[in-house]
DNA sequence: GTTTATATATTTGTCAAACCTATTATTGTT
DNA sequence: AACAATAATAGGTTTGACAAATATATAAAC
């Protein structure tokens, strides 16, 4: 093998401190709520400016691992990771992919249809008298009359992100919280009529119901049904989007 | 209602650049592999100067949103989200929330447990017989000889990861990857003694053989048995391993 | 004529030294 | 003791410049 010329530095300067100075917080040696020397410091200790070093900073505070506050007692901090945050973070990345169309809404549905009707096994099994109030709450406001699209489509998404929660699964809450979240983009072209709102409400009731009688197959196959009825209710109105955007485009002039 | 005081700007500006470009990306407006206008002349469009310009640009950056080039065809461009790139910061997040204690392992465990046996009942279905011979070649790596543990971890994500491909289920693939790999850590501090490595090895093999064979339910149910059979390994680790994390912390010396 | 070297323009990357502003601790006054 | 002015600190922003990378055009060499 040739003459390895010792690992040429591509990478810019910033780049390079935001990743030591990540991989000191992921290893542990900055500790959570510890605080970073101040931005002039950390630029004579790299022996950069400290342009360059903010530069950095903001990628990890971008990442979520620091945040900044000013003043006296003020400085760089390292902030204790929060699943929220996390969680916020990869719904908008799979936001993103479904929006691009990464993923056919086809693969959606049926990853939804898997892993929500497993999550009713788990929630039959762990469901707190919380997490039915509050599933219940959700489905009394489906109920309720001159509700907008948009209401009962937030709604729709409370009683399922309830549902996960009832798993007492954090792990997996964190991962379907993505896949319920990224759905509703397509969720929300749908327009609920009266009656299917009624039949959705009427669905999250029985699914409920299962769980609250621990019976988690009877909801996971109620959770099938419920989803594999959105499905169909879905394509007749994914065609007419589609025709309608293939409409849209022909008057086109896409910018570059 | 009191007067709403045309909401003061409290967020710095790189903070508000940033969010006005994202909006403008997510929702359509900077297509995909659009350049931005160079830096100098969206620091006068703002009305601001250019490192605030390059912050905000490096925030979008570290969310994968745009990325830049220098010289003259350079410059700082949208791309196009690709779910590797997303995976692979769900990863990251993920294994920083394990790791600092936001989740239990048995959490863990059992949120592997069933999403992984819900994965085989979907290769089962849809496996293709590249999928079968790349689940293949990690069993054979994993039988040879002289193998340090990291390599048998290594090899041991890989046969997971080809299973859940072999699902053809986008969505889900994004989700799992984020599972196993956080799963890394913990099951890095196994150590895989000689008849334990044959007999995951051995367990890969009849999963395998079951999806090979369109058996769904009995490649769930042994994959169950296996991720079970890991849970009782790694329960003794986590013990051997806690009294000797205790002890360690007592010895201290953090830099700063 | 084709290739190769060189110059040049463009754009991001980095730097330096300030000044601005939010926040807190201190100090002094009432 | 309570409150207001003040100073100190540290992040936020500006200005203007130079460095490095890279594509393109141009000139030289074969």
């Amino acid at each position: 093998m040739a003459l390895q010329y010792d690992e040429i530095v591509r990478s810019g300067l910033s780049r390079q401190v935001a990743d030591l100075i990540r991989a000191a917080i992921l290893d542990g040696r900055l500790a959570v709520d510890e605080r970073l020397p101040n931005e002039e410091e950390l630029a004579r200790r790299f022996g950069i400016s400290r342009p360059t070093v903010r530069e950095a900073l903001k990628v990890l505070a971008a990442q979520n691992l620091i945040r900044s506050r000013r003043g006296p007692t003020g400085g760089n901090f390292v902030i204790r990771p929060e699943p929220e945050g996390v969680a916020r973070a990869i719904t908008d990345a799979a936001t993103l992919l479904v929006g691009v169309g990464s993923f056919g809404s086809d693969e959606i549905v049926l990853a939804r249809v898997e892993t929500e009707s497993l999550c009713c096994k788990l929630a039959a099994a762990n469901r707190s008298d919380a997490d039915l109030a509050r599933m219940g709450e959700e489905i009394a406001l489906q109920r309720q009359d001159g509700l907008t699209d948009e209401d009962f489509c937030a709604s729709d998404v409370r009683f399922h992100r309830a549902l996960v929660t009832a798993t007492g699964n954090g792990p997996l809450r964190l991962m379907m919280y993505a896949v319920i979240e990224s759905f509703i983009p397509i969720t929300n072209m749908l327009i609920y009529r009266e009656h299917e709102r009624r039949r959705t409400a009427d669905s999250h009731e029985r699914i409920m119901m299962a769980i609250a009688d621990r019976e988690g197959d009877r909801a996971a196959a109620l959770m099938r049904s419920h989803l594999d009825g959105l499905r169909s209710v879905l394509d007749t109105a994914l065609e007419r989007r589609a025709a309608a955007a293939s409409a849209r485009h022909s008057e086109g002039g896409d910018d570059r």
